[in-house]
DNA sequence: CTGAAAGCGCTAACAC
DNA sequence: GTGTTAGCGCTTTCAG
């Protein structure tokens, strides 16, 4: 790998320039492919002297004068939960096979920790922001586009629109869903989500939700809430119901609490929605789901915000859809 | 939040200096709280600068000079691991909570990206390294020490033995557990693993089992080797068999080719191991597993290496192993 | 108590 | 083709 047995003290571009008997400006120049006019002899110079002393630039001091950092900061809600994972998965798929190197924040979904961390990422120089938004409302990231910063958001809107968000398919995919199931064998529909408030993602499937029963009524329940299991059972207690779960960690808990109740699934409670976890065929009878494209959906945030900072474009405000997979089994 | 409407380029010292009639020097006091020769007058001046103009030193510039970049870098061998997001939470507790920041890169346990990875690391100034090392011989990442870069190694160790490394107590939560199992009831015994050679913990686990089992045999049957699903399913079929299981996707694994040959946990196979997910109990009736204190393993890394950091010191080689909870169920 | 000046490691006019 | 010079935004002697 051409390193020394032992070295200290980072190599600075001086010493190349002095050892390969040029000046920094030379080197530079090598270090940034600007060969137009530079003879073959000293750019082999540069380069053996490069290899012999594992010279490698300060990306630091590089930034400093190019404003270009090749950081990008990334804040996202719960870095825990599996749908984050996936995202940066897909985000660092792009990111790092190119020289691109993400800053990883944890939100915990609260709105001044948010704040402050996107202060920090400022502070860091960094070259863009993905972030999944803890606040519904745009003015809580004004302060990023007053700074010129690129800005895309995942898996959340805000409102009103301003910066280009990219997720699921919400909508669509519901609809889609609700197409293959037969309503008729459901007396009462519910969708059970964590709070809607803060999250649009989270409004969004219940209205759609709410739009494929129509004209049925939909009830809403949001774990958390006062004695939202005991509603739970309640309900698949008095009539054949159909149970829609927002995320995979709310069916995991909504599948958790049928099974203590001792219902029978689908035999005499229906449950669906998304699954985060491509993975609950392993439980009970197979779920029908919603799968999210995850690693595509992060993979898209970073193609785009790359491509945002290359051309110096602002990124267009609105909702890029990435199309899910329904999982047909038997819970329904 | 003292923010201007509109603000197009950062402020820089100078401006905060200028505004306040006093050099940078002494703004740079202020900012690095040295008071102790200042007068309250130029605080307070300097204080109503700052907040009026709404100030904030580039990390960048302060890393130039002081040599402190506040970036940890962390290398994981995959970022959509469950194992992984438990560690990052732990780990984003305890540095975001003081003023550090994680790069975190997904080596994809690929040892040559891997290398690429450290080295950008090393570029990008980072004061520590917290890696999941993708190789088992600590000669791949004594470049890292060459750099006088503070290095911790999370749940995996090298060999020879030179860095301090935190993860599971395996070899004793292992031998707990199967204090807890009665052997007498099975025929055979098999641990299911990803292939050992190139990751310590995988190696230890086997081990653990072996000694806990002797002196009867253990077989090993690793993922991904040919035919290794009917293998699985011949075990069982011959004789009743415990499968013990490396890690929770393993666990996943069997439970789900051990269902679709229609064997009965625990009646005809035991199934235990580690469960990285915390949910095994929703699946069949409930898996004895362990369970690992991912999180406070990933804070026990930050710690360690943010101690390490601040005192200068390098840190003890060796292991230091978190405590595991054994949650007994009835599938074995 | 405060400031001038040098410099961290690099890039980019502008000369020659 | 290559070097000189002047910074990027900050910290830190060293003087006063």
């Amino acid at each position: 790998m051409g390193k020394g047995l032992v070295m200290n003290k980072r190599v600075t571009i001086q010493e190349v320039a002095d050892q390969a008997g040029v000046s920094k400006t030379t080197v530079s120049r090598y270090l940034n492919k600007k060969y137009h006019k530079m003879s073959p002899a000293t750019k082999k110079r540069i380069k053996a002297v490069i290899e012999a002393l594992d010279y490698r630039p300060s990306r630091q001091a590089q930034a400093l004068k190019s404003k270009r950092s090749y950081l990008i900061g990334v804040v996202i809600a719960d870095i825990s939960n599996m749908y984050a994972s996936l995202l940066l998965k897909g985000m660092s798929q792009v990111f790092n096979q190119a020289k691109w190197q993400m800053i990883i924040l944890d939100s915990l979904g609260e709105v001044d920790l948010e704040s402050q961390y996107l202060e920090r990422l400022i502070d860091q120089n960094v070259d863009g922001i993905i972030l999944q938004p803890a606040a519904i409302t745009s003015e809580n990231y004004q302060f990023i586009e007053d700074m010129q910063l690129p800005l895309i958001l995942a898996d959340r809107k805000t409102y009103p629109s301003q910066w280009l968000t990219i997720g699921t398919d919400n909508e669509a995919v519901i609809s889609r869903l609700f197409d293959q199931i037969h309503l008729a064998d459901y007396q009462s529909f519910v969708v059970v989500s964590e709070v809607l408030a803060p999250v649009s993602t989270r409004q969004d499937r219940y209205q759609a939700v709410v739009t494929a029963c129509a004209p049925a009524p939909v009830h809403l329940i949001e774990v958390g809430q006062n004695n939202w299991q005991k509603a739970i059972l309640d309900l698949a207690g008095q009539q054949k119901t159909l149970f829609f779960c927002n995320n995979g960690r709310v069916m995991i808990e909504v599948l958790r609490i049928l099974k203590q109740g001792n219902f029978q699934v689908p035999q005499e409670v229906g449950v669906t929605g998304f699954d985060d976890w491509h993975m609950t065929d392993m439980i009970g009878p197979g779920i029908t789901s919603i799968e999210q494209p995850t690693e595509r959906i992060g993979a898209a945030l970073a193609e785009n915000l790359l491509q945002a900072i290359e051309s110096q474009q602002i990124l267009k405000a609105g909702y890029q859809a990435i199309p899910s997979h329904i999982s047909l089994r038997s819970s329904v």
